[in-house]
DNA sequence: GCCTATAAATGGAACGTTCCAATAAATCAA
DNA sequence: TTGATTTATTGGAACGTTCCATTTATAGGC
């Protein structure tokens, strides 16, 4: 319908009579043009139809205005939210990001990566695939492009991170648990190729040490970090001879699913087996009984990763600090009334 | 670290001891260039560590091979899930999907389009922000861009959409509902802003009107689109004079708020008040009970719809069939059993 | 009226690719 | 050997911007 080749800003020139310099200048939002020029120009500019050609621009610009974020798990709304952090101030600051999927592949990462670097963003937010190689960014240090990672980090990298306090979180809620006199506890879920359990383990054993739980009652089972996964260890816990009365969960994913293979069996989550989770996802709150679980505020997160991000840019430099972000353990109605004074009434009101 | 401008052809060819020319033909994998040549150009590529100026290219290439993927609500799992659907079928095609979050946000949506727009994409895919105005895409279609909706459509707008087919999931719903043997019954959720809206309160009406359903019968509550929706359209429902036993919600998540707020009301979803859902998110499943809703599979619609991008490209035309999938309803606990022989036994097995 | 200072607009080179036309080298037919 | 054909390689002109150095127009000071 469109007059077949695209519009360039010399179409404008001559529809406004003007020469193509000016129109450039008017549509960087010089100062320098006289301001009936500059709406002569802008007149023309809808005339033609035209689209600028960002491309064409950065061949001369230094730096673009866009920002991969690249994503592990788009399904999950942990991640989604997270997303939707970092878009928040990505658009006060006049810049669009782009979000890519890897859906946890490695390979795919990969060529997520070198299509956004050859896009040419002006730097890259990840949340990496699970089974990322030591190597996989090296590529993108030595361009000298600014990389934070969210959520997730690398065993032996130097790039930022901006994650949550697993350690902590892991250890408040183990904690509760034992505070609820549980003796015999486990950790459902995840399994070792991911720092994040390392972390969150760490925080569960930590805390069943301190408290005075011997580590033959600090049970684990791993598992996929998903419903299923959490059927299946809740499945093995309760085959085995002395079983545990509780379970910290890798997230909340496995505590659904922990806690849907109980009703399976006739048991009431929290009167009869108690069941934390990680991550604090809004469906927890609206659960049957309502998880406990530890917030992470992902969005929050996803802010401050952003916000890391345009200062790197802005100082030119690959370097910043870490950010551990705060946690807290949100107590809702899955772990029951106090197992010592334990009785049956599992009532729907909750705390908040 | 490494030097700082970034390398180009140039230094490839330098450091290869060849023209540029022939780098180029290297990069874009063409036979013509002798193997030892081309082996000799690729390990120069690495040594300088180059990265592919995409934007460059695309200034004498007609085409880039991005596609733009615009979603109203990241973190509504079913529109991740269609997300990820068109995901798999883009990167078989050796295409990069680059998503964008509106937010439901009209503004916001003109945003992201325009920097899609100067991307250069090759084409866009759009579930449109509640709200678009009808000339929100004047200017893409005068570009002769190719854009299919997903999900959602536009009141008279000629660009082709893929979606599922809301009336008939409604019509569905609604029947089995009435050989449930309920005699009044609500649709809850959604406003008629939204084109998705009037589709399924059409079905739901049909449905009432031809299995002998008076019209006084065949209430309709509007409300958000969320939990919290649902949970303010079930109480002004069971506030109503006479109130009806039976409900059709707009999406999964109204349900979700429905049966929330009947359990608060110590009322059993299924036995005590009928609930339906629609999209069948991987939710419903896992619910207690589980939630009968009508499956639209938005991955399979996400498929569908990068299938018809990928033609309009190739075939460079800008039109295009529409699409309606095929729903299916699945019946799962939250109708409970017949009215008609009604009991309490609101049991844990359910229908597959 | 002339000179200088300021404001507004412009031409040209550069950015990193692709692709065409041209060249150079190798092979073949006679 | 020569010319024709095929195979590899190459220089140069685009592509649509930005930005610097100029030029041209306008105003101010005397």
């Amino acid at each position: 319908m469109a007059s077949r080749a695209k519009a360039t800003i010399f179409d404008i020139a001559r529809e406004a009579g003007v020469s193509k310099s000016t129109v450039s200048l008017v549509l960087q939002g010089s100062g320098l043009i006289r301001p009936e020029t500059a709406s002569k120009v802008r007149k023309a500019i809808e005339d033609v139809g035209y689209v600028y050609n960002r491309g064409a621009a950065n061949l001369r610009k230094a730096h673009s205005n866009v920002i991969g974020m690249v994503i592990n798990d788009l399904t999950n709304p942990f991640f989604a939210e997270l997303a939707v952090g970092m878009e928040r101030v990505f658009q006060s600051a006049g810049i669009v990001p782009f979000i890519a999927n890897t859906a946890e592949n490695p390979v795919r990462q990969e060529e997520v990566l070198k299509s956004l670097m050859e896009q040419g963003v002006a730097g890259l937010i990840v949340s990496p695939a699970r089974g990322t190689t030591p190597g996989a960014f090296r590529r993108i240090e030595t361009a000298g492009l600014p990389v934070v990672f969210a959520m997730r980090r690398l065993p032996e990298s130097r790039i930022p991170v901006i994650a949550p306090d697993n350690h902590r979180g892991a250890y408040l809620a183990t904690a509760h648990l034992i505070g609820k006199g549980h003796r015999r506890l486990v950790f459902f879920g995840g399994s070792s190729d991911l720092v994040v359990y390392h972390e969150r383990l760490g925080g569960f054993r930590e805390a069943c040490e301190t408290l005075g739980i011997a580590d033959r009652d600090a049970l684990v089972v791993e598992g996929e970090t998903s419903r299923r996964g959490g059927i299946a260890c809740l499945e093995t816990a309760l085959a085995m001879a002395e079983p545990p009365t509780a379970a910290l969960c890798f997230n909340d994913a496995v505590a659904f699913g922990a806690m849907l293979a109980l009703r399976k069996r006739r048991l009431e989550p929290g009167a009869d087996f108690a069941i934390v989770g990680f991550d604090d996802v809004a469906e927890a709150e609206h659960y049957m009984p309502a998880l406990t679980s530890v917030a992470v505020d992902s969005a929050g997160l996803g802010e401050r990763a952003a916000h890391v991000m345009l200062k790197m840019i802005q100082s030119r430099t690959t370097r910043a600090e870490d950010h551990i972000g705060a946690v807290n353990l949100v107590v809702r109605e899955s772990c029951g009334p106090d197992r010592r004074t334990r009785n049956r009434n599992a009532g729907l009101g909750g705390a908040a």
